[in-house]
DNA sequence: AATGAATGAGTATTCATTCAT
DNA sequence: CATGAATGAATACTCATTCAT
């Protein structure tokens, strides 16, 4: 296209950053905020300055476009999250500390966080996909725990340990944490100041794991 | 009227006082299922045996019902829960596994456990009963936590502990047991045990509590 | 009943009056304010000081009400109105002059009138109905005029005139302040004196018809 | 597109910008049929050859539908009929005359005619527009008639009137006669021959005021 | 690739009508 | 006679989806 079309035409200009991740990125701004069945495509289409068409183009449907946010959203991102934790080698109460602190910096403080809520909204209209979120992300995000707690058992840093439930109960306030920032916070709720909240949650944590 | 007649004509039979109750609690239990805007009233009726008009004697509106749910439903409950709490007189660490226990049982392993799936969900669509629910649910709750804490710690039990966010984070393992059994155990995942679960909460935590 | 009961029981005594008159009455009103269909039963019943039910122990269904408002209110007090012009024996002027006051003083300033505006709003919907009016009303009113205006050629007074239309525009100033009067008049719109109106009316008819 | 193409798909021929009176034109008639309350959108929409959804690209609501039609259908077709009567240089007599059967030709005898008959019947609904209705096009309307009786009464043709009411007395068998050829005349009453009906008037009027 | 006009199935809500009491 | 709780058909309005351009 040439300079002169940019000027006559910039309407045409702008589909090149158009990119499927732009929209989901809307999408899932709308979906937080609103909930899946409450977002309009319209509003999607509208923060993304496309046209709800073009929303088509991309995602066969709406449940699709969910579907896509989730999978595409936050399992790479997890991935990257979970090799972060792989190679450490300092004390398993440092870990423990250093996994709430890497969770919440790459995913609890981003817009991903969001995800959380709707899955949990979602699940039950949407069994195959919660199951592939339970898969994908919930398992592997417990197993991080779970190898954690292990690591210390078996250091000796740590009490002996259940280890099926305990690592739901270590992640609990990170997630609650993320849950109560997309939802009561906007109210005008009293906010929370994650550092402080979370620094007191791994001193509690680690205090009741150590021997 | 004999017993022929009640056969014949059980539509009668309900009584208008009981109305209310009956057609809030087949709407909670699809709110939850389903979400609130997923929730078709047509259904809801169906549920509560009634017509769609019949919801409309009742409710203003879709609306009208969700809010008399929240209101209505886990208000008395839980001023009822805080209650119970106050004449305590044992240990602060016994203190907080009875609380934890208590709140288990007469809250989160009923039904009433939904709203607060439904209230995350729904808080950014509900803003003004956002707020009450904050109000009259949450900051409540945390109270009860709050006063065992400091409770401890006047004792002499509890170290010295920050007192806005603790509470928090001593009921989020127990908040996040009623959400997972409201999304992700309904989809084939596997399930936990809430005993078992409570007890490794109630025993990191005091531990961690501790002097 | 007993006197105590009348006490005991008060609601039980307005009954005896709640003729199909009051009722018809309560619904001419709303009729006229708001239209047929936008006039709930509800409304009316209310108005009445009645129960929804009790309309129906006296008319068949919404429909047969509206007739019979206009059956039952309308027809009576014309053909009071029609016998009060036989007997007439001053001029045509004259008579011309009093069939309007007349008209005016026992129906166009009553909430009779209104049934003008709603026969001509839902002629339409009751074709039935709208013959019934044309033949039983109409007519006859028209028919008054027409012999007021031949008796005036009679006898010389009037210009021989056609018979047919003539009536029509006697009649059609009254019927628009009739109109007027629930229609704008409501709306804040600047009201008229309906005398001066109608003496210029007169006034200028009598001039048109005399030789 | 090939003419064939046409036949196969229509639905794309129709030209946006004549969308909009297209679908007023529709619910004009309907809405005069049947009043405001008993047309269903449904029936606009299958008359105007569209889908109802296509209603609501085009207004907010069927109040908004309402609204369009009498300011965008009445209001310029009378400022257009205003204007032709401004530079009118014979008697005022036959100016009288001239007013009459113009503003029957223009609207009397068209579709619009029926507007009248709508904002009669639900003044009391839609009092704003009401008001508007009632200060667009009643007080312009009858404007045109004062100017006229006043210019009478200057060049000495006519007798001093009074100029409030008279107006209204000789706009209103025009507009009885809209009103019946929308209401009664449907009904198979007899029929009233407009021109036969128009000339009696002016005649009977214009001697009214001669001196 | 992108648009946005058009669609029509779906849902909340209303209200005339019924009927056991 | 009178009530008013219950009904369910009717209807305004929404929004995901399609498709000619």
């Amino acid at each position: 296209m040439s300079v002169l079309a940019k000027v006559i035409e910039p309407r045409w200009e702008r589909r090149k950053d158009a990119r499927p991740s732009e929209l989901a990125s809307a999408a899932l701004e709308l979906f937080v905020e609103r909930g899946f069945a409450a977002t309009r495509l319209d509003d999607v289409a509208k923060r993304a300055g496309v046209s709800k068409g073009t929303l088509y183009l991309y995602f066969d449907s709406k449940d699709e476009l969910f579907k896509a946010i989730v999978r595409e959203g936050i399992v790479p991102r997890f991935v990257e999250f979970e090799e972060r934790m792989r190679s450490y080698e300092g004390s398993s109460a440092d870990l423990m500390r250093l996994l709430v602190k890497t969770w919440w910096q790459k995913i609890g403080a981003t817009k991903l966080a969001g995800i959380s809520k709707l899955m949990i909204s979602e699940a039950g209209n949407f069994p195959e996909l919660a199951k592939f979120y339970h898969d994908e992300v919930i398992v592997r995000g417990l197993a991080i725990f779970k190898v954690a707690i292990q690591r210390g058992i078996d250091s000796g840093e740590f009490r002996p340990m259940e280890l099926e439930h305990t690592p739901h109960i270590c992640a609990a306030p990170v997630l609650m944490l993320m849950l109560w920032r997309n939802s009561f916070d906007l109210c005008g709720a009293q906010g929370m100041d994650p550092e402080t909240y979370l620094d007191i949650h791994t001193d509690l944590l680690v205090r009741g794991l150590l021997k």
